[in-house]
DNA sequence: AATTATTACTTGTGTTTCGCAAGTAAAATT
DNA sequence: AATTTTACTTGCGAAACACAAGTAATAATT
């Protein structure tokens, strides 16, 4: 699948890609809810089709945005990892909660307000260090 | 027109409003090339089909991303400019242009790599301050 | 060992968003 | 007065997304 890009203007390509419905919804339900497997993103709050997410998968390892990763001992399950590529994209999706946080409260009330959200709004920096060191710290484990 | 929200987390939410092809690139587009008008807006590189720019313009007015402004001067042209609301995005337009220039040149070869990009490139924070100060000074002398 | 359940998908169909071309009404220019 | 410019809307085809159902391989249960 061959992706045109609108422009050469940095940030349009980056949306080109990453500017849709689930691209970044993907990615965030990996690097801050655990989500790893084909079940687990179908379970997910934000309820994503089983094709799109089928689909979405295929151009995040497209891009390089995630590895595929099997267990010897089980052969069914697939599990899906973030790259270093996609690690990098930590702090711009910061931005973007602790934005949300500041603004969408009135546009969305059920908007949640626990510990992460906290540390999120008092220290953005070190949300986003201990969210890249956590899943680091993840990976290490399940892949040795 | 109604959002529905899918999930009570704050980045999901954001890009409930967000994410899609178009909203961020527009905003872009005001704060970085000093797009006002609906015509300047059909004449960027970006090439945005009236319709799609004249439904998301009406969005963006009704989260408070941006205000209509007219020159007393000049009954034709409408100027849309950014809400404090929207300039607090830059810091995330800033990261993903950032990540962009440094993952995707190879996945869009033709992207640009003038002074502004070098800014950036060397001095992420600077360089949003900047655009901010910049779009502020312009307002100022557009109202008054 | 056979049946059932789970996981990771694909396929089909309808709906919504997006893209392109053309048209329109008001204001501004010639 | 006629033309052009600006800010749109309308109509239609294409693409993305949503929902439901089905499938093939593996794993667990009886």
């Amino acid at each position: 699948m061959e992706t045109k890009f609108r422009c050469n203007c940095p940030i349009t390509t980056a949306l080109d890609i990453l500017g849709d419905k689930w691209m970044l919804v993907i990615i965030k339900q990996m690097l801050i809810e655990n989500k790893e497997t084909f079940k687990d993103f179908t379970e997910s709050d934000e309820g994503i089709a089983t094709n799109i997410l089928s689909s979405k998968l295929k151009q995040l390892e497209e891009f390089g945005l995630i590895t595929k990763f099997k267990l010897p001992t089980n052969k069914k399950s697939i599990y899906y990892h973030l790259t270093e590529k996609a690690l990098d994209l930590t702090t711009a999706i910061v931005e973007i909660g602790y934005w949300s946080n500041k603004y969408l409260r009135e546009a969305n009330p059920t908007m949640s307000n626990n510990e992460g959200v906290e540390f999120l709004r008092n220290d953005k920096a070190g949300f986003g260090s201990m969210l890249i060191e956590n899943y680091k710290e993840k990976l290490a484990k399940t892949k040795n």
